[in-house]
DNA sequence: ATAAATTAGTTTCCATCGTCAACTATATGA
DNA sequence: TCATATAGTTGACGATGGAAACTAATTTAT
């Protein structure tokens, strides 16, 4: 095994932890966990999606997300409603209140990374994206391969 | 805020969710959960680790940090021992049987992401590691500066 | 048309996990 | 020697997510 592949494992593995549930000092986005605020993006991503939609998206059982649903909910950042096409069907969508803490969110977490990356030129901001790109896609298409449904 | 930078920001956290505790189809690291597996990767690293330093390490309170000590311990991957210098400090330290069980994990993800990455040429992995490291490097810096304790 | 099967979502029970704060035991210092 | 500080443990608690049973709506088969 290239002992670069390793490295880059475990730096996957350390980023993935210091940016999870217990990094930022165990803080994350306001009165949101990060699971909640992960769903709350999807939520807003795409328009009418559904409960499974949205365990699928984080990785949850439809029990999950329907609770995962339910808190979000009740701190008013999406509404539930029911499809008039299928009855059995939940639309969730993002309310302006929901829009509004993703903005201020994502803006808070913004000025850190900025802050973090002050010292590198656009040239490097730009690389790091593009390999954070790279990292994203081989891994949700590897992902694919071995979850299809 | 440079778009590129909010960009940044989201990529690292979808990455970090997907391989945090939720991704890799739930599961992680054989009978370990993800937790454990960085603090025996700590445990592993220094020699005769205290528990608060575990803590420190993953952060984790004292008290957390005691009782996944207690979990890595029952499944034999490290053995507690008490100090001969001071009789309150636990000095914790891996086992063979955790030696081998942390490589053969890392091997396992290693191929993961071989196959994950295997398009990519030597120069292209060799910048992403790098930029791996940028990313460590920094968002350690920057929480030093925060949790200076 | 109607009964059976399927499907979306909810809920209950349960296990896991990490924090807080009280507690034990050891060390230090006045 | 007694008070204080420190390392680690423990019990109570709350949060959380999965499994599976359950409800209600839809579809399929007869």
């Amino acid at each position: 095994m290239n002992k670069n592949i390793t490295d880059i494992y475990n730096l996957i593995q350390e980023l993935a932890w210091h940016f999870g549930n217990h990094g930022f000092n165990g803080e994350c986005c306001r009165d949101l966990s990060l699971a909640e605020f992960m769903a709350l993006k999807k939520i807003q991503e795409i328009d009418n999606i559904t409960i499974q939609e949205i365990g699928y998206a984080i990785n949850y059982t439809k029990g999950g997300a329907s609770k995962i649903v339910d808190r979000i909910e009740s701190k008013g950042y999406i509404k539930r409603e029911y499809s008039a096409i299928d009855g059995r069907m939940c639309c969730v969508n993002v309310t302006t209140e929901g829009i509004d803490i993703i903005n201020s969110i994502i803006e808070e977490y913004s000025t850190y990374v900025d802050e973090m990356l002050k010292e590198f030129d656009d040239d490097a901001i730009e690389n790091i994206k593009s390999v954070l790109e790279i990292l994203m896609t081989a891994s949700k298409k590897r992902l694919n391969t071995y979850n299809p449904q």
